[in-house]
DNA sequence: GTTAGTTCAGTTGAAAGCAATATTATCGGCTAC
DNA sequence: AGCCGATAATATTGCTTTCAACTGAACTAACGA
């Protein structure tokens, strides 16, 4: 007679959670109804509305930070605009520059749009005219209206160039019976500023600009999502504000607020309670915090990784005295124990002109804080100081110290 | 005490080298006429 | 002849180095009161 063994994973089935349906928290969820963006919706809708009376619409770009609703206003807006349309077909292509791989050149995008009409494109090996040839073949056999959006356009323009602008709006010119509309969305506020004259005449006729959310839309835009996506009363409304001030502190970012919101739950989760409190949502914080810069060092190249390490070390190294301005390092020391690191890695060792550069790189990154100092006779030189403390620096340092020695 | 000039220790910008990738061009083989 | 895939040739990138001009306050020395 044998006892039957519980599952491992039972406890884990059945424990409670404070979550009645997680993934109505995830960015990619498309709500049936986007608060607090009304005004911009309109005025999309109505730069887009000579479409249905035939006319091809004037093309349309769309600024706002990340996090503002831009991408999801406008696939909203363009599939009410495909359900409505009857007699002039609507299509729709949606397409982020941004992907590696996917969009981010000129022959890929295009690949990426044929691919949407059925077309079968080589990867490589075509010129890109020929596959410009291909399009209107295949797009201007009816009467039709493509509306091309294209998400994170300035990243694919930073990379090759406007050009590739200029092609597509002088296929309007080429096509018989088909139009193309493009529905430009960036989060570079100057980005039109840098475009060529002649594009920027032709294609920022409209422009919508997405403001960041306020505090109070925000929890509005919270509450709304919290009481599906969780039990009810499993949220305490002080959580929900947490949230939304956190998240308005960060240039009004939606998706940086449900992503509080979502890991203050699973914290709740984990710790077998019923409800989430402020509590949560500030380890939430924190650990969304940790996450990002972990990631970011993780992204780095590792010469990058293995001057932050010197830096970091050497700062340990100073006298044990909590004066912020003992924590300070200059470039000269740094790059000193920069090399005797890289020597002990069997590294090659940068140039200082390359370190310096480096230097200034995590910086913007926000990993360090650098300034620089004019030690008169002793020459000029930079500042460095860690921007990360305690539990982080310890598993920045841990994580680096299991790459390097 | 002022002023003009030096000096140091890097910082910064431009240009060029280099290796890894990505694109293009070319070529031989294969199939369908 | 036309198409295909493989391979060679070429272009593009991203990362670095080289070279050289630039920086700005501490330091120095000369100046004038």
């Amino acid at each position: 007679m044998r006892l039957v063994e519980p599952n491992l994973f039972s406890k884990y089935i059945h424990q409670p959670t404070v979550f009645a349906n997680k993934s109505l928290l995830s960015p990619h969820h498309v709500p049936a109804k986007i608060a607090h963006r009304e005004v911009e919706i309109g005025q999309l809708t109505a730069a887009l509305a000579p479409i249905l009376r035939g006319y091809g619409s004037a093309n349309v770009f769309i600024y706002g930070n990340c996090g503002t609703g831009k991408t999801i206003c406008s696939r909203f807006v363009a599939s009410q605009l495909v359900t409505a349309s009857k007699k002039p077909v609507v299509r729709v292509v949606y397409i982020n520059c941004k992907l590696k791989k996917v969009a981010d050149t000129e022959y890929r995008l295009l690949t990426q749009i044929l691919r949407e009409f059925g077309e079968t494109v080589p990867d490589t090996g075509l010129p890109t005219d020929v596959l410009y040839r291909r399009f209107v073949a295949a797009v201007d056999e009816r009467q039709q209206t493509i509306v091309l959006i294209l998400d994170e356009i300035d990243a694919l323009v930073r990379k090759v160039g406007d050009e590739f602008l200029y092609n597509f709006v002088r296929l309007n010119t080429e096509l018989q019976k088909a139009r193309i509309t493009i529905l430009g969305i960036t989060n570079d506020l100057a980005f039109r500023d840098n475009l060529d004259q002649r594009i920027k005449s032709s294609l920022g006729e409209e422009e919508v600009l997405f403001k960041p959310y306020t505090a109070s839309q925000l929890k509005d835009i919270l509450d709304e999502r919290a009481s599906e996506a969780f039990n009810t009363g499993a949220v305490e409304p002080a959580a929900i504000n947490k949230c939304a001030a956190l998240a308005a502190q960060e240039h009004g970012d939606a998706r940086r607020a449900l992503d509080l919101l979502r890991v203050a739950g699973e914290i709740a989760d984990r710790n077998g309670e019923e409800t989430v409190s402020e509590q949560h949502t500030d380890v939430a914080e924190r650990r969304l915090d940790t996450d990002r810069v972990i990631e970011t060092i993780k992204a780095q190249p590792k010469q990058t990784q293995t001057i932050l390490f010197a830096a970091i070390t050497s700062a340990e190294a100073r006298p044990a005295t909590d004066r912020w301005a003992d924590k300070r390092l200059l470039t000269g020391d740094l790059y000193a124990s920069y090399c005797t690191l890289c020597q002990r890695n069997n590294l090659k060792v940068l140039t200082p002109r390359r370190f310096s550069d480096l230097i200034g790189e995590l910086d913007t990154l926000g990993i360090v804080a650098t300034r620089i100092i004019s030690k008169g006779r002793y020459g000029r030189m930079r500042e460095i100081m860690l921007s990360v403390n305690g539990e982080l620096l310890e598993k920045v340092k841990d994580y680096l110290a299991l790459r390097l020695n």
